[in-house]
DNA sequence: AATAATTGTTAGCAAAGGCTAAACTATTTG
DNA sequence: CAAATAGTTTAGCCTTTGCTAACAATTATT
């Protein structure tokens, strides 16, 4: 073959045609990527999960089929994952409760999701959107970045 | 039971606990994001090709697996995926190439990773993670987003 | 030219996350 | 309290995206 050489990447940046990354960190974007949506949906439902204890006082698999628009069998079958991984106690046909694991998790979700929507709607995104893609991209955004959008919200709003 | 009157929303916003949205609402944060997932790979596949292409002249399943860290397995049949769905031709043993269409989503997917990662290093992200970051929040940002991203951008680096 | 190394393909397996249909349980209502 | 309605679970199916192992083709090396 041949354009096999390692180009030597300008120090840091360039406009549009921005060089490939090197193959290792290439790949760990990636990877990171991947091991986010793991975990994603998991979060996802643990995150509601506690929304819904948090406003109503109880988790019904109902509520959460509806509001993630998806059939109910498939909540059900995702509650029985969400036991098995400690993450919340449920009796057949009763209200669901978090385990003070599930508590954590929702409680770390609730707070990215927040900050990211927060700081969506300081950037001037209007609010029906900013919710979409706050709840695309709160799995995706690093505690660095996290950290920054909440600096820039709390100098951005009065 | 009990709670499931709609609770009537605050006008707008408020700090922490933010109100559920309506249901429909909700429901369709969730399949918006769903969605996005199912074009997610797709586009990232294509988005790579294109760029091995621009930067290398050729794009080679064995490069794909490496920079993607996944198996040769697994490029092979994503290929014959893309390859039906009409995004690249190819012939055994020789380089990739995208179709029309395939060069269309190239584009698009490439401007948007590109507006992602300047903004946040525009913000004042470091160069890693925003390359991180960006991989993973540019299938999930709208275009209204876009737009204000680029604006900021534009007008935050001299 | 023969062999070694690299690259690509195929077959077969597994886990995740959807779905529908059918069965079962609980709650509400006539 | 019996029947109707609403909520939950289970079974069985499908698709997507990964994997490994075995095989095939191409390219490079000696």
């Amino acid at each position: 073959m041949s354009d096999h050489e390692q180009q030597p990447l300008p120090p840091t940046s360039r406009q549009s045609g921005d060089a490939l990354p090197p193959v290792e960190q290439h790949a760990q974007q990636y990877e990171t990527v991947r091991n986010a949506h793991e975990t994603e949906l998991i979060e996802d439902y643990v995150e509601l999960i506690g929304d819904l204890l948090r406003h109503r006082g109880e988790a019904r698999a109902a509520d959460i089929a509806s509001r993630m628009a998806v059939s109910q069998a498939t909540v059900s079958k995702m509650i029985r994952r969400l036991n098995e991984l400690g993450l919340v106690t449920s009796r057949p046909y009763r209200s669901l409760f978090l385990t003070e694991e599930g508590q954590r998790m929702a409680e770390t979700s609730r707070a990215r999701h927040d900050i990211v929507l927060h700081f969506l709607r300081a950037l001037g995104v209007r609010d029906t959107t900013a919710r979409i893609d706050a709840e695309g991209m709160e799995h995706h955004v690093s505690d660095e970045t996290l950290t920054i959008m909440q600096r820039f919200t709390e100098s951005h709003q009065p």
